[in-house]
RNA sequence: GGAGGGGUGCCGGAGUGGUUAAUCGGAGCAGUCUGUAAAAUUGCCGCCCGUUGGGCUUCGUAGGUUCGAAUCCUACCCCCUCCA
C-alpha cells in the first residue's frame, strides 16, 4: 500500500488540495472515498491534459477509492462558459450517446472501469421543475457568480453572459449534491465550480466535498492550455506516429512538466533531467524522444512507441521514406518509356490531402511536392507505377496505375 | 419603453464610394536552416481557370442608389452600454 505521506501521491500532478489537512486524514481513515470527476459530452475526445488528472484518479482507485463519472448531458447543452463560442448547437440525444461511448473508451485508457460508476446528469435534472430551478438559483446572488474570473472579465470587457451560463457553475456544483461526492476533481480553471460544489453541499445538508485540483498541462505551443479548441493538444487516441510527432515538437521549456505530469518516471529521475538540461549536459531532443515513448507506450503499447520512434527517426531526422505509405489508383493519360503520364490534383483533393486546387498550387509553388525526392512545380506529372509523392512535410502518397 | 455604440476573412482589428480579395497583428501552411525545439529568414494564407494574366464569390441578412459599394439609402436580424 503507498505510503500516503510519503509517496508523491499529493505532492505530483497536484495544484491544490482544498482542505488538504482534512483530506489526508479522509484518506487515512481506510473509508473508500467517493471521487467525483464530469465530462462534458460536446467534446468526446481525451487529451494529454485530461490525462493528468485521470492518471492521479487511476493512483486513486489502487487504494480503493471509487471514481463516479459524471455525464455532463445538461451542462452541455448550456456550453462551458470558458469556452469562446458563444453558442454552441444543442447535442440531440443520439448524439450525446455516440460522444459518451467514444468518451468512454478513452477514459478507461487510463481509468479502471471496474471502479468506476457512471451516472449521467439526466438522471437528476431530467425530474428538474421551474420550481427546483429557482429554488437552485436562490441560493446564491449575481454578485457570486460574478466573483468567477472569466466572467468578471468578460463583463467588464463588456462581452456578453448569457443567464443560462450563470446556471452552469449551480449545475456541476449541484451534481455533487446528486452523488454525494467527497471528492471533486478537476483542472484549476474549475477551482470556481468545485468551491461552488462545496458551498452547495453545505447548504444542502451534506458534508463539503474536497477538491482536488491538478495542473493545467500547456499545449503544443508551449503557452496556452491545452485544449481542443485551441488545437494545441495531444490526443490520447492519436496514432502514435501523430504521438510522437507531436511530442518532439514540444518546446524544450515543457519537457519537465510533462515528464512529471503525464509520466511515471521517478522524481528522482526527473530532477537528474532537470539538472542535465540546466548544466547543457544532454540533448534535450534525447529527452523528448524519452517523453514521446513513455507517452505512447502508455496508451498504445511499448512496441508501437518503438515503431513509431523508428518511423520518426527515418522519415523525419533521416528525411527517408515511412515504411508504410498509402497507396491511391491514379489513371494514366499516356505512357512514354515506362513513365505514366498523370495529374494527381484530381486524387489529392478528393483524399482531402490538399484542401483545394489553390492549395496544391500554393504547394508546387513553395517547392513542398516531390516526386521520388525531386521537386516537382506542376500537378500533371510522369511516375513509375509505384512512384512516391511527398506533400508538404507528412503526406506520403504511393502512386499505383490503375 | 428611451438614448447611444456595434456586427469585416480562423481570431483580434483597420478601412467610410473607385488603384480593396480588402492595411496590420496573431494563429496556420510551405521553403531555407535545423533537433518536426528555440531563434532567424523568405513566401503563401477565399474559390476557380488556359496562371508574369483572367474569372467568380466575400465585409450580419435582404433589397435599392450608382458606371462603380465593405463604404451611401431602406427594411430586417443579432450584440453591447446607459436610463426606466
Amino acid at each position: 500500500m503507498t505510503d500516503i505521506e510519503h509517496g508523491n501521491l499529493l505532492s505530483r500532478g497536484v495544484a491544490e488540495i482544498i482542505v488538504e489537512q482534512e483530506f489526508i486524514q479522509l484518506l487515512k481513515s481506510g473509508r473508500s472515498l467517493r471521487l467525483k470527476e464530469g465530462f462534458d459530452p460536446s467534446a468526446p475526445d481525451i487529451h494529454l491534459g485530461h490525462a493528468v488528472g485521470l492518471r492521479k484518479l487511476r493512483q486513486l482507485q489502487e487504494l480503493g477509492h471509487k471514481v463516479i463519472l459524471i455525464v455532463g448531458d445538461w451542462t452541455a447543452r448550456i456550453g462551458d462558459p470558458s469556452g469562446q463560442s458563444a453558442t454552441r448547437p444543442m447535442l440531440s440525444e443520439s448524439e450525446i450517446e455516440a460522444n459518451a461511448q467514444t468518451y468512454m473508451e478513452q477514459f478507461f485508457k487510463v481509468v479502471d472501469r471496474d471502479r468506476t460508476e457512471i451516472r449521467w446528469q439526466s438522471e437528476w435534472f431530467d425530474k428538474f421543475t421551474l420550481d427546483t430551478v429557482i429554488r437552485l438559483m436562490s441560493k446564491f446572488t449575481v454578485a457570486q457568480i460574478l466573483a468567477r474570473e472569466d466572467f468578471s472579465n468578460r463583463y467588464r470587457s463588456g462581452n456578453p453572459i448569457s443567464l443560462a451560463e450563470m446556471l452552469y457553475p449551480l449545475l456541476q456544483a449541484y451534481d455533487s449534491v446528486a452523488i454525494e461526492a467527497s471528492v471533486e476533481f478537476g483542472g484549476t480553471d474549475q477551482k470556481f465550480n468545485c468551491l461552488l460544489g462545496r458551498e452547495l453541499q453545505q447548504i444542502m445538508g451534506q458534508t463539503p466535498q474536497h477538491v482536488f485540483f491538478t495542473p493545467i498541462l500547456a499545449g503544443t505551443d508551449g503557452t496556452q492550455k491545452m485544449s481542443k479548441s485551441l488545437g494545441n493538444y495531444i490526443g490520447i487516441a492519436e496514432p502514435p506516429e501523430e504521438m510522437y510527432g507531436k511530442v518532439m515538437s514540444l518546446p524544450d521549456s515543457l519537457l519537465t512538466q510533462y515528464f512529471e505530469l503525464t509520466t511515471d518516471v521517478p522524481d528522482e529521475e526527473i530532477a537528474q533531467f532537470r539538472e542535465q538540461l540546466n548544466a547543457q549536459t544532454v540533448n534535450p531532443m534525447d529527452l523528448k524522444k524519452r517523453l514521446a515513448r513513455e507517452i505512447i507506450t502508455q496508451f498504445h503499447g511499448k512496441q508501437d512507441a518503438d515503431k513509431a520512434e523508428e518511423n520518426f527517426t527515418r522519415v523525419f531526422q533521416k528525411r527517408e521514406l515511412p515504411e508504410d505509405i498509402p497507396e491511391y489508383g491514379f489513371a494514366a493519360s499516356s505512357i512514354q518509356d515506362g513513365l505514366y503520364h498523370l495529374d494527381v490534383a484530381p486524387t489529392l483533393l478528393r483524399e482531402g490531402i490538399v484542401q483545394s486546387n489553390s492549395e496544391l498550387k500554393r504547394l508546387l509553388a513553395q517547392g513542398a511536392v516531390e516526386l521520388d525526392g525531386k521537386k516537382v512545380n506542376t500537378s500533371a506529372i510522369n511516375a513509375r507505377d509505384g512512384s512516391v509523392l511527398k506533400v508538404g512535410k507528412r503526406h506520403f502518397v504511393r502512386i499505383v496505375i490503375k
